[in-house]
DNA sequence: GGCGCACCATACGGCGCCGTATGGACTACC
DNA sequence: GGTAGTCCATACGGCGCCGTATGGTGCGCC
């Protein structure tokens, strides 16, 4: 666990905690030693301490975010047994933190970064896997379930990505607001 | 125009045209000059003739690429008259080609490059601005069109993303593809 | 209180890219 | 055939990052 705050010395989770810090916000190319060494007032000495190389902290922060955002919410949420509840749980999950979309953007778009695009490949097929057993559940066919799992995974990621490149166009009110989860329920639900 | 066939110099758009294939297929940071200048066969030396700097190259390539991209396709489509008919005909031609697909998906998913991004959004807001304009012709509020805009787009984006990061899931057979249209045009149609 | 170990700073060489300076080569034109 | 203009190669200095080598500082422990 960090300690940076008692002790001077960091752990080697400091790291990568700065480093999906730097992922999220600026993409891959900003997971690079000196400057993350930099914000956390150390050096590259302590970093070569704890890593063999950048690759081992771009893979270990990547680790750690395929933990915390599918990982773990798949195996939360699927536990709930009704589809149809699971399915409505797991939107209200994903759509709640705006620190954690932007994260997620940042993330999905670097696909071009070989390292990246492995992992974001995984992370892809296990919640494709979740959407359609979900859509399974709910009794659809299987090929009928596929499709409905990868319109609504893409509604998910072109919505992520709107976010980011066309942010004054998100509803403000609380009627557009609503008028818009009318809207993608009807499209993504059941 | 290009003349690098007839005569060994290179035009400036010989450089435009091998920075987007570049731009296109590896994102932003591959629009490097020296890498270029040897695909090219030619050195810095004749990339410094034709542009101030890497910046130049890199905003010429995103503005031919939004040309053809966008306004292009904006201002072809746009002369049809039926909405119903023109959404159609939008769609047809946005889905066509799977090289220019890749290229889109490397392009807007570089939001995190600044130069990149005013690009991106400039070309968001167009997009988002001809579908409107397309559902409020079918007879809708532009309220209810512009979060049915937002959702037919998003849909587009994250298809595309789906497309890289999840290629093996694509529809295969024939009925597999027609379900999927028709399950997107029950989605994002009229 | 000296010893060993965990942790880190400093200094160094290297690589890839940027942008500049300068001297060609090739063409057109008189 | 000399001159001006166009296009390009070569050589150079600089910057940011990587990874290594080496020495130094704190802390536990006998």
């Amino acid at each position: 666990m960090s300690n940076s705050t008692t002790t001077g010395r960091l752990s080697r989770d400091d790291w990568v905690v700065a480093a999906l810090k730097a992922l999220g916000e600026c993409g891959p190319a900003a997971v690079a030693v000196e400057p993350i060494a930099l914000s956390l007032g150390a050096t590259k000495g302590s970093f070569y301490w704890h890593f063999q190389n950048r690759q081992q902290l771009l893979e270990a922060s990547l680790d750690e975010w395929e933990r915390t955002t599918t990982q773990a919410v798949i195996d939360e949420v699927g536990q709930i047994v009704d589809p149809h509840e699971r399915l409505r749980a797991l939107f209200a999950r994903v759509i709640r933190d705006d620190k954690e979309m932007r994260r997620e953007g940042t993330i999905l778009a670097s696909l071009s970064d070989p390292i990246v695009s492995i992992v974001v490949r995984r992370v892809t097929d296990a919640r494709l896997g979740f959407l359609r057993r979900a859509y399974v559940d709910c009794g659809h066919s299987t090929a009928v379930a596929s499709t409905r799992a990868r319109i609504a995974y893409a509604t998910y990621v072109g919505h992520i990505h709107l976010a980011a490149s066309n942010p004054e166009g998100l509803p403000r009110t609380t009627r557009g607001v609503g008028r818009y989860v009318d809207e993608l329920a009807a499209t993504i639900g059941s």
